[in-house]
RNA sequence: CGCGAGGUAGAGCAGCUCGGAAGCUCGCCGGGCUCAUAACCCGGAGGUCACAGGUUCAAAUCCUGUCCUCGCAA
C-alpha cells in the first residue's frame, strides 16, 4: 500500500520515521512551508524535510492545497496519512482517496491543534491516541481505533508526545494492515461529547504567582517546548523548564523569591514553587544549582 | 545586513568604564567538626581570559576582524 504522509511536527516525524520503517510504502511527504525563523530572520525548514529527504523521499510544500487538487489526483498513492500537518485539509482533495488521521487524545474529548498541552495543563492523569477517519470537520470522523496513555506525574510535553507518537503509530500500522485486509471498523464519534482546545498564546506562559503550585507546575510541563512558562524578576526574563511542588516550611508573600544554597522556591498561592532547571536571557538552559552560582537577583520579588 | 546579550578553572558568574600579579560560588580531592541540618571549618588540584591581528614598557581590560552561544521580535 503506497501512503502519501502529512505532517509537520516532531509528532509527525516519530510517526513518519515508523511508516518508513514499516511494511509500507511511503511516496511522499506533504508538510508546511520553511518559514523565517530566528537570528536573522533566515529561512528554515521544518525538521520534517531532512527526515523526508535523508529517505529519499520527495517533500510538497503547499501554500493551499486546494490549488493542487489535479497534482494530488496525478500521484500514485493509495492512501493519505496525516500526522499534526497543522492544515484543515480541503474537500476536493479528501474525495480523491481515503486519508486517516492520527490524533492525540481520546476523541471527541480535546480536539484541535493542542491536545496533548491541554491535557498536561488540565493535570489529567489519562490521555490517548485515536486513529480516525480525516474529514473536513475539525478531529471530527469516526474511529477505527483508540488506546489509553497513562500521564505519569513527572511528564513533561516532550516525553508525553513521544510516549503518545510511538502508541500512535503502532495503532496506525495495525490499522493499516487491517485497511489492507479489508478488515478495518469504525465507529462514529458521540459529537454530543466533543470538547475543543484552545490554541496557545505567547502570554499563555507567563506564570501568574497568585495561582496553586500545580497548575503552575502543570503550566512547565504543558509549555516547556513552547511558549515556555516564564516570569520577570527585576526585569529580567526568567524561563522555567522544570519545576515542581516544593517543600519549604517558612512564611513568604505570594511572588516573593526564597533560596537556599542549592533550591529556589517562588511562593504561590497555596505553597513554594520549586524551580529545577531555568534559564536567564542570553543564557543557557541551567540546572538550577548552577543558575544559582552566577545569577544575581535584582530583586527578591517577581515583577507583576 | 531585524533588535539585543554573552564567550574568564569541570559548571555558573565577577573583573573590562579608569590597562599594572586570575577572583567568587558550586563541584572535585584530602582533613576536621556536629545528636543533627535546606549545615559549618581548614587545606589542595585545576585557567594560552573563544580565535587572529593591532596599540602599549605592559592587554582579560583599548581598537579591528573571525568563529561560536543565547534572549527578543517575526
Amino acid at each position: 500500500m503506497k501512503i502519501l504522509f502529512f505532517g509537520t511536527p516532531r509528532f509527525a516525524e516519530i510517526v513518519l520515521q515508523g511508516l518508513i520503517d514499516s511494511e509500507f510504502k511511503v511516496v511522499g511527504v506533504v508538510c508546511q512551508n520553511d518559514k523565517p525563523a530566528g537570528r536573522g530572520n533566515k529561512l528554515v525548514s521544518p525538521h520534517i524535510v531532512s527526515l523526508a529527504k535523508a529517505n529519499g523521499l520527495p517533500v510538497y510544500q503547499f501554500e493551499k492545497l486546494k490549488d493542487h487538487i489535479e497534482d494530488f489526483k496525478t500521484m500514485d498513492y493509495d492512501l493519505a496519512v496525516t500526522a499534526s500537518y497543522g492544515k484543515i485539509l480541503p474537500k476536493a482533495f479528501l474525495d480523491i482517496k481515503p486519508c486517516i488521521n492520527v490524533h492525540p487524545s481520546l476523541l471527541p474529548k480535546y480536539r484541535g491543534a493542542t491536545p496533548i498541552q491541554t491535557a498536561l495543563l488540565n493535570g489529567d492523569k489519562v490521555t490517548g491516541v485515536t486513529i480516525m477517519k480525516t474529514e473536513v470537520g475539525m478531529d471530527d470522523g469516526d474511529i477505527f481505533v483508540q488506546e489509553k496513555v497513562e500521564i505519569l506525574p513527572e511528564e513533561d510535553y516532550v516525553s508525553l508526545l513521544d510516549k503518545l507518537a510511538s502508541v500512535g503509530l503502532r495503532l496506525l500500522l495495525d490499522t493499516l494492515k487491517k485497511i489492507e485486509d479489508g478488515t478495518s471498523v469504525r465507529t462514529p464519534q458521540n459529537h454530543d461529547e466533543a470538547t475543543f482546545v484552545k490554541l496557545i498564546q505567547k502570554e499563555d506562559g507567563f506564570l501568574d504567582f497568585s495561582q496553586t503550585t500545580e497548575s503552575l507546575v502543570n503550566k512547565v510541563r504543558a509549555f516547556v517546548e513552547s511558549p515556555v512558562a516564564h516570569f520577570y524578576v527585576g526585569g529580567d526574563l526568567i524561563k522555567v523548564y522544570k519545576a515542581q511542588i516544593g517543600q519549604f516550611a517558612e512564611q513568604a508573600e505570594v511572588g516573593q523569591i526564597v533560596k537556599t544554597k542549592k533550591k529556589l522556591f517562588v511562593k504561590a498561592q497555596d505553597g513554594f514553587f520549586e524551580i529545577l532547571r531555568c534559564q536567564a536571557s542570553g543564557g543557557k538552559v541551567l540546572n538550577v544549582v548552577d543558575f544559582l552560582n552566577g545569577y544575581h537577583f535584582k530583586a527578591m520579588v517577581v515583577d507583576r
